[in-house]
DNA sequence: GTCTATATAGGGATAGAC
DNA sequence: GTCTATCCCTATATAGAC
């Protein structure tokens, strides 16, 4: 099996355990390899295993989400396409914000640089797509991180009521977040 | 030392670490006490001692935040009260929520429906206080997830960003969130 | 590349002295 | 109540055959 399957397959087990919570045996399972043969692919052991589902997912982003916000289309159906990809990404709010779970204690100490990053890499794509609607800068920074604490929010709340509605309900308000003023 | 004294102490590594992040040797530097000490008191082992937390943790959440809500004041005081309580629980959004990472991993098998029956009382008042206003009922429950959203989504944000200042204008917000139409 | 078998450390938890 | 000492298990990780 190529690198490429095994690393998909590693995903669900982080964002579900977190990366403490997750163990060699769950990876183990999920991928369908034994210990030994995750450990060949990953010399780097689980760090490197979840180093490699970071940067898998940030290229993920880049293609599903933020590939449909450089197209020549009006920005509000760009912006329709990107929460569709969202909605994708998150499985309706099903799945947590990998993001956010490796925020969290060990993880956070190991991998805080990379999350920074790819957060802020988000927050400024959709602060461009706002300030291209005529939006001031200040203002579509302020857009783009409601919006982020939107998405986020929604998941932590899903979660816990297991209630989807609420995200699809609040993805759909995102466009006029960004555009608002 | 008294058990009132011990649980207080443990909230900082579960709220930090997680569940399963937390171990028995971090909770038990953080309290001072020795591992065998902490389990006189848990009997029930490190779950007990989430358990403790996670109904510490809604007492104080009772007292601190939803009791400004029951005074005579007028409704925009109330709220401002309760914001200032937020702040303070939060630490301005440096702490996470123990609710949102409680619902991670083993963690959620474990506590799930306290977890849920916790974020349901919080957007029952929250609710509430909208209803009072005179806001129709469906309108006061969406806006208190709203409220619910924007508090957990900031905590996220910050967590990566170290940005109290997201913090500080999300939770400027939650008035003006629960109370619109 | 994938496996079985194994090494080593640290996890949660308990026994029993004081 | 608090401790030291210890048990057992699972976790991460490695060695080496195929």
């Amino acid at each position: 099996m190529p690198k490429e399957e095994v690393i998909p397959k590693l995903i669900p087990v982080f964002r579900h355990c977190g990366y403490e919570g997750a163990t060699v045996s769950q990876l183990s399972k999920a991928t369908g390899l034994k210990k030994a043969s995750l450990y060949h692919y990953f010399q780097g052991g689980k760090e490197e295993m979840a180093k490699a589902v970071l940067e898998y997912i940030s290229h993920w982003i880049e293609e599903h989400i933020f590939a449909p916000l450089q197209t020549e289309k009006p920005a509000l159906d760009r912006l329709n396409a990107m929460c569709a990809g969202i909605d994708e990404f998150y499985k309706s709010g099903q799945d947590p914000c990998f993001l956010a779970v490796m925020s969290l204690g060990e993880a956070d100490n190991l991998f805080h640089q990379q999350l920074e990053q790819s957060l802020k890499k988000w927050l400024d794509t959709l602060s461009a797509i706002a300030e291209e609607t005529g939006i001031p800068p200040q203002q579509a920074k302020e857009n783009a991180e409601d919006a982020m604490i939107t998405i986020q929010g929604a998941l932590v709340l899903v979660r816990v009521t297991k209630d989807t509605q609420v995200f699809h309900r609040a993805i759909a308000k995102i466009p006029e977040i960004l555009l608002s003023n």
